[in-house]
DNA sequence: AACTATTTATAAGA
DNA sequence: TTCTTATAAATAGTT
């Protein structure tokens, strides 16, 4: 139970910033982190009375969503590099939410983006249109602690106060 | 310079989870872990190659905004309980913009915010309608580190990677 | 804005 | 995946 140093472990070790090799690593460094930023957007909320919004994309595509106060609903993240007015994006993530095998409980549907006339824009144009209409805030009130909302075919996992915290 | 502990200061004390009374231990406090937030999300984004986009609003009504990869851009959060169909929480922004103080350094002008006719909805919606169109992503390859960018008469203060650390 | 003692986050390992 | 533990990192109060 002890290695050379008499030390059950090695404890927290520094690392280098650049992105983890090993998969299972990073894995688990995103699920913590990812936690831990929530966390502290909580905090942050909480501590200064200030209204936050964060979305999350994985590596493998998931997104994840936190709000707070609760009542604050972030909308839209572009994702990639618009070079295509934004056509490019819409379609990957969409390909991206086909690959993945989430499981889907009671997503809203009360969310859609819609892609105005005269989307495309000049290719050496650095920006694009995407217009996001919602008749539903992306956490509502009085919602089930960990959630997921579906807004045009992509699901966010979405985190409460109550679910980083308990409602004690 | 020494206290009875003969220690020269308390240290860090663990303080409650609740709103901080001191208006000036809240200032220092929002900006200590506003930092401390967009450095964990740069991290996250780096170590696990998660795309990430952050807005806060302070209590003082400003706003600040982080994404990572430089490309992400988040482009809005809807900041108050919506009863009216967004409306008022529109003009409550827009209101705030010109209470504040900010200087105003080379702002895009490239985010145009519309409201879609057929906005409001009925009274008991819980939700609401807000369209969003932008030219250009709110934050640009290669944009100076620490920017502002104006989205409908509010001001974000953007922050980049290179803002946070240094360009390597 | 800088300091420092302490609290909090987390990398590995189990 | 969840728990442990030693260490790294964040930060509250002070200067």
């Amino acid at each position: 139970m002890e290695n050379s140093n008499g030390k059950k472990t090695l404890g927290r070790r520094k690392i280098p910033m650049r992105k983890i090799e090993k998969k299972s690593s990073l894995q688990v460094a995103f699920s913590k982190r990812r936690g831990g930023l929530f966390r502290k957007a909580a905090e942050l909320s909480i501590l200064c009375g200030a209204e936050i919004a964060i979305l999350v994309q994985s590596p493998s595509q998931k997104l994840y969503a936190f709000g707070s106060p609760s009542d604050v609903a972030a909308l839209i993240s572009r994702i990639d590099p618009i070079d295509d007015g934004g056509y490019e994006a819409a379609m990957r993530m969409a390909e991206a939410e086909k690959r993945r095998a989430t499981e889907e409980e009671k997503p809203y549907e009360g969310l859609e983006l819609h892609e105005p006339e005269g989307m495309r824009t000049a290719p050496d144009d650095f920006g694009g249109k995407v217009e996001l209409e919602f008749d539903y805030p992306l956490l509502q009130e009085g919602a089930s602690s960990s959630n997921q909302v579906k807004i045009d075919d992509q699901i966010f996992t979405t985190f409460t106060l109550d679910e980083i915290w308990g409602r004690d």
